[in-house]
DNA sequence: TGTAAATTGTTAAAAGATTAACGCTGCTAA
DNA sequence: TTAGCAGCGTTAATCTTTTAACAATTTACA
């Protein structure tokens, strides 16, 4: 199985990739992309084990192949695709993010229980009532989710959501989840990364 | 040193105390903690060395106590502030995330290049224009700072908080910034925690 | 063609993080 | 007041991740 960290790394590596193929690069080294990406070139090579490597000794990687090996391994060959609850303006960050740039990878639906927001559409993505959610995920065959409401309703959410037949969730909300066994989960937890970083800035390396 | 990975638990701890407080309980378990905090007690209690721990056998930690070392852990006596620059959606939600929340730490001032922003206040935090970050940031003595605009305009802003004497980074900004020695970063790279959890999801445990 | 220089893929070593184990302390109740 | 239990603090073992090392391969060029 990938570790944990190395699908992370993957992940920028995907960035890094478009990024030198938007720029006219064909071809790349290890010691090039570990540098756009902010890691050791040993690093790089490591993880390309995974994803069945392409390079060629003293010339590199092809960087078209690598990204098509790259998104075929992060995604599956079917779509996988997002539902996001809660269209706060963490909510509306999320989306703006994420808007079509992913292959196979899409946020579908947003939920909301503001009525006010029912059938806006935010960067591509219908708002719908969060009542109706296990209806809009059955019939669009959504899998994931984003809980992205406050810490209070984030429980209740996920009950919902899992419910509904998701298997994988982020949770922006700064409760960790209580879930049953398989459903995967990601915590993110904004205030905890300032405090994380205060905390080794006084406490220098 | 603490490890990293322990840091980030503490502050999970931080905000589990501070529930169980504000539910008026005076003493928990290592087990109760953890199970909050969704870790393994032994975890708990593992960290807790690196705080000065302060259970007794049988009757658990005082939680009151719990909280002041944890708070005196994580941050200094005296008070270390924040910075953010770029107050769309994503800034917004952090600065909602974070007001108020925490001894000793604190966003002061807030950057964006709209001028119809300057001088308006989100969650108590007054914005002003980028061009005056250098001013303000030694005027108020802040040594952190939040990246949230775009990426292409990561990199320039990262300079300009760091030539202002930023010696910390939360980047939200989906580029890996190059920074000098001794700066510390921390990426949050939300796009990259969704293709995570599809990935885990569908290559289950 | 053959030699030198550079970079890959992989394995092994080092570092770091998690989990388990356990002696010791303090509480409870006979 | 002592026996028994429960839970703390710490150490040691396991597991994971990172880093380094190097043989094998490719290119460049004499």
């Amino acid at each position: 199985m990938t570790p944990q960290k190395t699908i992370e790394r993957i992940s920028l590596y995907r960035r890094v990739v478009s990024d030198l193929l938007a720029k006219g690069k064909n071809r790349a080294y290890s010691h090039e992309i570990a540098k756009l990406a902010g890691v050791k070139s040993s690093q790089v090579r490591h993880g390309f084990m995974f994803i069945g490597t392409n390079g060629k000794a003293n010339s590199g990687y092809d960087l078209r192949e690598l990204q098509g090996r790259i998104e075929g391994f992060l995604t599956a060959d079917k779509p996988d695709s997002y539902c996001i609850v809660g269209i706060g303006n963490l909510g509306r960050a999320v989306l703006a993010f994420f808007h079509a740039r992913h292959k196979n990878l899409e946020i579908k639906a947003a939920f909301d229980k503001d009525p006010a927001l029912k059938n806006r559409v935010f960067h591509g993505c219908r708002c719908y009532s969060i009542d109706d959610a296990k209806e809009v995920i059955r019939k669009e065959g959504i899998s994931l989710g984003i809980i992205a409401v406050p810490a209070e309703q984030a429980q209740a959410v996920a009950q919902i959501l899992i419910e509904a037949g998701i298997r994988g969730i982020v949770n922006f909300a700064p409760v960790p989840l209580k879930l049953g066994q398989g459903i995967v989960v990601e915590n993110v937890d904004l205030a905890m990364y300032l405090e994380k970083v205060a905390f080794f800035t006084r406490n220098v390396s």
